[in-house]
DNA sequence: GATATCGGTATACTTTAGGAAACCACTATA
DNA sequence: TATAGTGGTTTCCTAAAGTATACCGATATC
């Protein structure tokens, strides 16, 4: 009965279904890191050095600081960025991808390997027609 | 002038601060394909080969014919899937991932390598505390 | 003749992402 | 004493993404 439930259309055969689904978590994981309309953007800026909060703000126009202050927390909770405060006055406050936050560097390059060999596709379709 | 105002903390010497976010096109491109709530799970549905229509609604617990109808088109004008009409009755209709749509593979097998690992790193760290 | 299946579409709704503007305590500078 | 800069938060609003539900014409089955 157990066996003959699973349609091998559906899925490789050693995997059920939902095991399958299982396999996407992950990637969304991975995926959750990156979308968004400045991520991208701020952890860019990140791999070229420490960065100050409106250094960040002013390098990156249209970001408003609620949005960089939400994006800086989650890269902190996820580990990627590094917080340090600096009692100076007015304080300081500087942010700095981790070692950590510098694994995303392959996984990037082959988005932009990947987005680059599209773009070329679809601006020649455009050409074309 | 000209050179002054470049500033080597934003970006590597070689690039100016727009062609630095130039670069992220691409790699927004990529991540616009694969992003959103079903997209992931109806390209690893169709990598198990040629699919119908309700087939893959009934694959995916969930998910209205709206929102499969909607992200069928858009791999369609991605040429990353292709759909066939079958002249039976009542019609038959079979979408397909292209060779284009496969080239995703090593692209999704990144992504779950780099998820993998997150999802290890923030559950260790969620026992821990 | 009623019901079900096929591959969708149409309309209305809710939820989430993101934007605009004002504001905060603190301090340095003019 | 006024102004500007530091690193943010709060509130209100709009736009986009996604959901729910009903419906369509065609045909096959009960």
């Amino acid at each position: 009965m157990e066996a003959a439930e699973h349609d091998k259309r559906k899925c490789p055969s050693h995997l059920s279904t939902t095991e399958c689904t299982k396999q996407l978590l992950p990637v969304k994981d991975a995926l959750d890191i990156l979308s968004g309309k400045w991520k991208l953007q701020i952890i860019l800026s990140l791999t070229f050095g420490k960065k100050r909060f409106k250094q960040i703000q002013r390098e990156i126009p249209g970001l408003t600081p609620k949005m960089l202050s939400k994006e800086l927390k989650e890269l902190e909770i996820n580990e990627l960025a590094s917080r340090h405060v600096y009692d100076t006055s007015p304080v300081t406050v500087e942010y700095e991808l981790t070692a950590y936050g510098k694994t995303l560097k392959p996984l990037i390059e082959e988005l932009h390997k990947w987005g680059t060999k599209h773009r070329k596709k679809i601006i020649a379709r455009a050409v074309r027609d």
